[in-house]
DNA sequence: CTGAAAGCGCTTACAG
DNA sequence: CTGAAAGCGCTTACAG
């Protein structure tokens, strides 16, 4: 025989019965309300911890026009969402964040293109109080606009300021890259190459820029540019392609610790040496970048920092308090060894 | 100023005026019933369309008593679940059989001791029909008696027959195990290591038993054996212990691909050639197999298929069918570069 | 095949 | 500070 789930849990009604008052007294001291007597109070927290009561959720939603749950939207393949620490980080800041609050995060895979309709209808059917986006691209012209029908925090600037609504997290990704392409030229580095993120996300647009303002502020040519997909094998082939295109590269800034750890790889089947052949430069300090054998050295972002950013922002749109319109959070760049 | 998710959605109310039938009548239509005549489904049907109505989940649970919601349980540590491709393939095959359903995934990850008051309020509050679990521990008594409180069903076979309740989909880890590290003793091999998995886990008691059985079956020792943790540098810690405590391994079982990617570096470390000096047999066949410069060889388990087949019997649960118990898929050894 | 009515378990003004 | 009552938007026997 299967069980049914929640079968026969106990109701408010009973906790009311149990502890001799209305039904609206009970509903206060489940949520808190300030207005109740010391000994009422007392008399309707024993009687739920005796019948082990827990709100009915679709009734509490229902009545209140609130759901208690948040949507975690990431336009990304399954394997990509799994494949990068990356989200690994972004995911235990916004997990850590909910924790101790009473909204529940509901996952939504989308695909890169544009969401399905089972997400739309998800997301638009008032299922959720809000939604954190995470990994925008170009073209998703729905997320893009979700910011005008439910309070949502993006992990990244809009793409297109005009048409995107919603608050966003971010770092200043340009000069966060320009800082480290800095640090290579300042090491004597002069024939610098990128691996670059998708030119369709912003994180792919602006550190490629970064890269590029740091090479002309220093008077270095700006041609060897790769494109790359935020993968370790995509970070490998862009690497071979550079290597195949220029020998005289002394170093490569690749736009995420998980392409630099598939680099590394292409460089070591060339056999050269990193850092005395080629320095390598990251970006995000996530697990990927201490993974290998060589300690990647690269540009940090607070990935899980901003994790909890945005859900602690979400949190409080749907208090009703008003949010900056956008956060902008420090990086640095962390020597180890690779460059 | 934020707008509120779902403000002003049509209710079914607005659906049956505009068809010009009554509520139930709609009601049968949004749920498929059989009874209704066509013109009048296409009248409804009309309707539904033009006002873009979505049913409301909240009053739907409620009046059916079923959430439409399945709980995805994992008692691990944020960073091993992204950290591990077996995740992904599992998830990909749960999210991929759901996709077709009315039914949304909530991710619920656990600590891996015991969950968190959270987690069970969760699960036990009615919040969700049925629950997936995957990656359970030893002693977690909690989860391994879900399957008495609701339908559940388990990524691997329970810990103790006893106590355990619920379906579980699985591979015979130890036949499998035990297949992989004949054919290293078959290529001639004779020192064969083993990295084995958590001791409280099926997939880690059970892998390192095959491993027994196979060198105690062709008469080879079977005092090699370091422990893992299923993770990168748990696998590379642990190949360095083994390389430390005997020289004459000219073989190693690794429990997981990505355990042996960390036991590849760590073998690279050490100057020796793989597969020459030293095989490197994994298990899985996860994505990491293939992740770094030497393709690694490895006992497959169909990890998406098994995702697929646990979302796909707690579905038939949930429609009242009768189900096995077990379901367990077929396993082949994968021969590439390492062994 | 269709509708009227009760009810799912809560919240929330409104009175007092 | 507390309770009676209406109502949230659905589903589901029950009649017909």
């Amino acid at each position: 025989m299967i069980p049914t789930a929640g079968a026969g849990a106990p109701t408010l009604e009973q906790v009311a019965a149990a502890a001799g008052v209305s039904r609206s007294t009970v509903s206060r001291v489940v949520n808190g309300s300030p207005k109740v007597s010391p000994d009422v109070m007392r008399a309707v927290q024993l009687a739920i911890e005796q019948l082990d009561y827990t709100p009915n959720r679709a009734a509490r939603s229902l009545a209140a026009r609130r759901t208690m749950a948040i949507a975690l939207v990431v336009p990304e393949a399954t394997a990509r969402f799994f494949g990068d620490p990356y989200f690994a980080a972004i995911v235990q800041g916004i997990t850590r964040e909910l924790e101790a609050s009473d909204y529940v995060l509901n996952l939504q895979l989308a695909s890169p293109e544009s969401p399905s309709d089972k997400t739309v209808r998800y997301l638009l059917g008032g299922n959720v109080d809000g939604a954190l986006v995470v990994s925008h691209h170009t073209g998703d012209g729905f997320l893009a606009s979700l910011g005008e029908r439910m309070p949502v925090v993006f992990g990244g600037r809009p793409l297109d300021p005009a048409t995107d609504s919603g608050c966003w997290v971010d770092v200043d990704n340009a000069a966060a890259a320009a800082s480290g392409v800095a640090y290579l030229v300042e090491r004597g580095h002069r024939r610098i190459a990128t691996i670059a993120g998708p030119a369709d996300m912003p994180a792919g647009i602006d550190r490629l820029e970064g890269w590029r303002r740091a090479l002309r502020a220093a008077d270095l040519r700006d041609d060897l540019v790769a494109q790359g997909d935020f993968t370790l094998p995509g970070g490998a082939r862009a690497m071979r392609e550079l290597l195949a295109r220029e020998a005289e590269i002394d170093a490569v800034f690749v736009a995420s610790d998980l392409m630099a750890v598939g680099a590394l790889g292409a460089i070591r089947e060339r056999g050269l040496r990193v850092p005395q052949d080629l320095a390598v430069l990251g970006f995000d300090d996530s697990p990927a970048a201490l993974s290998g054998e060589i300690a990647i050295t690269t540009v940090r972002q607070p990935s899980v920092e901003m994790g909890a950013e945005m859900a602690r922002t979400l949190l409080r749109m749907l208090a009703g308090e008003d949010v900056p319109r956008s956060r902008i959070m420090p990086t640095e760049v962390v020597v180890r060894e690779s460059a």
